[in-house]
This record gives C-alpha cells, sequence and structure tokens, in this order.
DNA sequence: CTTGACTCCGTATCATGGTACGGACCGTAT
DNA sequence: ATACGGTCCGTACCATGATACGGAGTCAAG
C-alpha cells in the first residue's frame, strides 16, 4: 500500500522532509509515533492541509509562533471560550489590518500600471509617491536600483 | 537647528539606528553624503515615509528583495515601461492573492468567534476545521499546545 | 536475497533580517 | 573648554526558519 510516509508528504505539501522534521520539532504539527515494530511513520491526510496553511500564514507575515498561536485557536469545551473569543478577536483586528494595508498598494500598483504605458500623464510615478497621495508633480531620479549584498 | 539626523529619523520612523544602516547597506534607501566639511549626514522627510513603508511589505510577508522590487517600480520616461508595467502587474496578482487568503483566513475567524461563547452549537472548531468548510462534525483533541524551543 | 530508494535521528550549516559594540569623531548646552 | 550625548564605521553576534549531512535501519521491486 502507498502509506502516507514523510516523503510522499512532503511532495503533498510542497515542502522539503527536512521542513516536516522542524515543524514537529517546533510543535507546528504532531509527529505521529513509530509503529511499536518500529517500521516507518504514517501521517494523516489532514497534516498536508496544515503545512499548507502553515506556507499561506507564512506567506501573508505570520511567524511560525502567531501561526501556531492561529493553530491553538479552537472552539471546544475544552477551552476557556472567553480566552479563545478574545485570542481570535485580536487576530482579527491583525488581519483585517493587512487587508486594508494590501488594498493600499493594490490601489498604488493598479494607478501605476494605468500611468505606465501612455508616455503623456506621468503623475503618480514611484509607489511612494502614489501612496503619499496628495502631491501633483513628480521629480525623476532614476538609476541605481539593485540590491547590494 | 533641529536637522533630520538618524537618530531623529530612526524615532520619526520607528526603528532603531542600526536598522537604518543595515537598509542603507542593503540598497533600501539612500544614504545621503556627509558634507565637505565631515559633520552628521542630513536625510530628507522623505526617507522615514520610506521606511514606514519598508516595515508595512515585511508585515504583510514580503522579503526585502521583494521590498526592493516594489519600490524600484517607477513610471519614468527613464524606465522601460512595457517592463515596469509587467511587474507590476505580477506584483498586483500577488498582492490579489493576499488580499483573497487574508479574507479566508478572516471569515474563518469570524465564525470562529461566533461559535465560541454559546457552548451549544459547536462545529467549526478550528481555523482548520472551518478552513477546510464541508465537514459537520468536530473531533476534538485538546491540550499540548505550547511552541517548542 | 540483494540493491536502491527511503526513513530515522542527531548534529551542523546556511540565509535573512536585524542588533550590539567599541573607539574615534562631532556639536552644543553649560 | 569641556562634558555628554549623538554620529560614524567596521565588525561581531543574534534569532528565525529552514536545509544539509552522515550513518544506521527499513522496505519493496526484481
Amino acid at each position: 500500500m502507498t502509506a502516507m510516509t514523510i516523503g510522499r508528504l512532503a511532495r503533498k505539501a510542497r515542502v522539503g522532509v527536512e521542513t516536516i522534521r522542524f515543524y514537529e520539532r517546533k510543535g507546528l504539527i504532531e509527529q505521529p509515533r513509530r509503529p511499536r515494530d518500529g517500521g516507518y511513520r504514517v501521517y494523516p491526510e489532514e497534516t498536508a492541509h496544515r503545512i499548507r496553511f502553515i506556507r499561506q500564514a507564512q506567506e501573508l507575515g505570520f511567524s511560525l509562533r502567531e501561526v501556531q498561536d492561529l493553530l491553538s485557536l479552537r472552539a471546544d469545551p475544552e477551552s476557556d471560550s472567553a480566552d479563545v473569543r478574545e485570542r481570535a478577536a485580536a487576530k482579527l483586528a491583525e488581519v483585517k489590518r493587512k487587508i486594508t494595508e494590501l488594498k493600499r498598494i493594490r490601489a498604488a500598483l493598479e494607478d501605476l500600471i494605468a500611468a505606465c504605458p501612455g508616455r503623456g500623464a506621468l503623475r503618480n510615478c514611484s509607489i511612494m509617491e502614489t501612496l503619499r497621495a496628495g502631491e501633483e508633480t513628480c521629480t525623476n531620479r532614476p538609476g541605481g536600483e539593485g540590491l547590494r549584498s
């Protein structure tokens, strides 16, 4: 049978095997116990979704510790529901703030794209200037934009 | 006069002095040249906005290299406007994707908060289960949620 | 029943994004 | 004029989040 060993899980979740072991060490995912006869570990299917969520949350600017906070938010009879509610509300506020900021960047990029090919009406020349939204003119200063080291 | 020296800039942008020097080394912000008589550097006011943008973009999951990409997007006569347009469109797609993913997390948190205090109707118990949106029941498995090391 | 790929486990190394330090120099309020 | 804090510059160190490595054990296809 094609049991879900760590390598297959890694391919399914599009991460390296070492990354899974690292998340296990950090307590982000549970390490299944080895069969008593000492073979390979078998992972539940759900783990792949969990890993994908971890990666996604990271791309959205959450640290592993924050991802852990998110994953530990659970409304069940064992939890202090007032506490869970409070922590969820705090995360929600943070998520809303990120959405707002991303929308500003989205608008700036859309403006930039609109301003781009016409060659005539050039105002709002860079992200910064579009975000600073208020100025009219654009003082250009080209050259030297490579990231050092 | 209260010239914008590096320390004042740091306080204004809410970062450490060392962070500013680090960004200068990386080429993310321009280092003003020292006065020929060898005094302290003076920074333009705009630099504080630039630093705030860098921090914000980082919180949204962009690496310093990606922030650099964003900052280098400028529609001016010196740039290849087709290229700028293309890179801006790629970033725009990425930003839109992030917004979509954040909205899913937002919805999950809202569900969780709604499901939380009633103690009666407990379904969609964790972020993961709400995101996996389809299951009805909730198998609880409490305990041991501290981040190791 | 061997061979080649995979797992297990511990430990080492790496890239990114800072943060700290120390000695020389600068500037200004007293 | 001097003391005290800020700046300058180089270099060292740090935490986070992986990624690599090596040797022993496991599994399964031929």
